[in-house]
RNA sequence: GGUCUGGUAGUUCAGUUGGUUAGAAUACAUGCCUGUCACGCAUGGGGUCGCGGGUUCGAGUCCCGUCCAGACCGCCA
């Protein structure tokens, strides 16, 4: 027997109890005359003693020699430490070892197992085993399976059946690039990685299953981020005969158990707003709602006051910035340079100072006065001690470039406080988005999204003006998770096909198969998919995701531990019809 | 595809205006130490300054190219 005790359970009601213990050494103390060793597993870490006096003089002298993350396991009595270290909970106890054997020794490890480790991410990655010891990273899994079995339990609980969906499926022109696979057997031909089990799901609501989630993977082949992996977990959901308020409420409930079960906050309902409100009032489709700063509309107050560069524009929108008045004409020099930055690409950058003495000062007081600049404060709802930044342009630019300086001007502010949390939906997306570039409509979501009934007759004379049953549901300025009401008419999905600019036979080629289902009985149905690695990320409190994943990919899509994605060598090349010469015979 | 930041000891980093033998901390090794827990003290070993080219009497430092890593923009139905 390897152990009759974990090493994080031990306290002085173990009192001369003989145990035994295995682990990793994570650093020993040698005082000479007597030997502290810390042993830690996953639960927890033990100090054992080794003394000259007490100990065995073999095992003593093998003592000496343990090295960093040897692996042992030892025998020996539990007593109490002559100075007790009151930040450990096993800290009151000490393990007196009568006997030890090493089950396995180990090189130096490249970075220190603490929890502060000297390590960089690039190391860590490479030698993942050993970050995973370490007790952030090892938190970040077990914090995850909580989250994963949270889910299970509630949807289990509310009547889901778990089904697996096949990962070897069909290339798709739509949405994101897809993985492919070879096919050995079918010469030339390639099944794709699945980007989510999108028709599968419809296809089982065809089926019957009427209520179904999968926590699932999903392959994109797109450019990662902090908070994007090319493959991430899904928790994919779908419902038959329900509306939009139906999945709303479900998944409200699974949100609101999580936030419960793991966080501890009371239950609570979420907010709604239009996507064309959360335009307005963010510029963002997934607003931070945790601090204000929303967007005024200042057209009406500013245009035709002389002031050219306003009087042209589609838009003027300002922020209130709380107690920002004080900022030295430098750092706001530096904010104008930062919206200036191509990333942002902003021409500039108009700032009031509503001063403590009910006063205003700002960059343009050459063509406003006092009533004007106190109008807009008004508008902005400014308190005095606050800075309004303006901004003009486009509509949808302007939005854009507001909506980051707000982010940013919040995350200097301190305003993003990770420990709480401001879940909201977003409803009533437009069906279908203008693509300049294709010079034809994309869907926004996906092709299956079904527009809203009264929309219906729409479709024919303004597509653009259409709004579908989709919404989103936002955390802390994260989509966590998104879904729609699916089209399950045939006809319907033929038209919203013709309208995506596919031909009547890439239509049949690329999705009959639903379209053929659709003609035998398919029940109304909808459903919603969460990010569950961007879920845990943000429960967790952290921006990037990669931490909740044992083994994630680095910036460049690399796993640098397993060194993949790797060539693949003449013979298997040959065998999957990906080089047309024969290999040389050995 | 683009923008920015970085690459120096096993590791994390410093390195001034281009100038002697490239430093610190930590890790590692050896010795000392009667209660450590970031133990302490002493000694020691450890460097292709990412790679290639250029400027210069002289390059870790300046210039060009390139590779790698990270953040972001595009992209991500």
């Amino acid at each position: 027997m390897y152990r009759t005790h974990h090493c994080g359970e031990l306290s002085l009601d173990h009192l001369n109890q003989t145990v035994t213990l295995s682990g990793w050494v994570q650093k020993s103390r040698n005082k000479g005359f007597i030997i502290w060793a810390d042993l830690r597993d996953r639960y927890g870490i033990t100090q054992l003693v080794f003394d000259e006096e007490r100990t065995p003089k073999t095992v003593f002298e093998q003592a000496q020699n343990l090295g960093r993350e040897f692996v042992i396991q030892i025998e020996g009595t539990v007593i109490e430490r002559e100075s007790k270290n009151p930040h450990m909970t096993t800290g009151a106890i000490e393990v007196l070892v009568e006997k030890l054997s090493l089950l396995n020794a180990s090189q130096t490890p490249p970075f220190t197992i603490e929890d502060k480790t000297d390590g960089g991410e690039e190391l860590r990655m490479q030698y993942r085993y050993l970050d995973i010891r370490r007790n952030p990273v090892k938190e970040k899994l077990i914090f995850r399976s909580q989250v994963a079995m949270t889910v299970r339990n509630y949807l289990s609980k509310a009547g889901f059946i778990e089904v697996e969906t096949p990962y070897l499926i069909k290339s798709t022109p739509e949405g994101a690039r897809d993985f492919v696979v070879p096919s050995r057997m079918n010469e030339g031909q390639f099944y794709a990685l699945p980007q989510s089990p999108q028709t599968f799901k419809q296809l089982l609501m065809v089926g019957g299953m009427d209520k179904y989630f999968q926590i699932v993977k999903c392959f994109r082949d797109e450019d990662l981020r902090a908070d994007r992996q090319p493959e991430f977990t899904q928790i994919d959901c779908e419902m038959a005969f329900v509306e939009q308020e139906d999945i709303l409420n479900q998944f409200e409930g699974l949100t609101q158990a999580l936030l419960q079960t793991i966080k501890g906050i009371e239950p609570k309902a979420f907010p709604r707003i239009s996507y064309e409100e959360a335009m307005r009032k963010y510029g963002n489709d997934k607003p931070d709602i945790r601090f204000g700063m929303t967007f005024a509309e200042l057209n009406d107050l500013a245009q035709g006051k002389g002031f050219g560069v306003f009087d042209s524009q589609a838009l003027i929108v300002g922020i209130a910035v709380p107690d920002a008045a004080e900022m030295s004409r430098k750092e706001i020099d530096a904010l104008i340079d930062w919206v200036k930055r191509p990333q942002i690409g902003a021409n500039g950058l108009i700032w009031v100072k509503c001063n403590a003495d009910g006063s205003y000062k700002s960059s343009v007081d050459k063509f406003f006065n006092e009533a004007d600049l106190a109008a807009w404060a008004q508008r902005c709802e400014a308190k005095a001690g606050d800075l309004l930044l303006v901004l003009s342009g486009a509509v949808n630019s302007t939005r854009t470039q507001m909506s980051a300086l707000r982010m940013e001007l919040a995350e200097r502010l301190g305003l993003r406080n990770p420990n709480e949390f401001a879940p909201l939906w977003v409803t009533d997306f437009p069906l279908l988005e203008w693509d300049e570039e294709s010079r034809r409509y994309h869907a926004m979501h996906h092709p299956f999204t079904a527009p809203k009934p009264e929309h219906k007759e729409l479709l024919k004379t303004d597509p653009g003006a259409v709004k579908a049953n989709a919404y989103d549901l936002v955390l802390n300025g994260n989509e966590i998770g998104g879904g729609s009401i699916r089209i399950h008419d045939q006809q319907l999905q033929s038209e919203m096909f013709d309208l995506l600019g596919f031909s009547k036979e890439e239509a049949q080629a690329q999705f009959g198969f639903l379209m053929n289902a659709f003609q035998y009985g398919a029940p109304p149905h909808g459903g919603i998919a969460f990010g569950l690695d961007r879920l845990v990320a943000i429960l967790g409190g952290e921006e990037t995701i990669r931490d909740f994943i044992a083994f994630p990919k680095n910036n460049s899509g690399r796993d640098v531990m397993i060194d993949a994605p790797a060539p693949l060598d003449a013979q298997q090349l040959h065998e999957l019809a990906l080089q047309s010469t024969a290999p040389p015979k050995e």
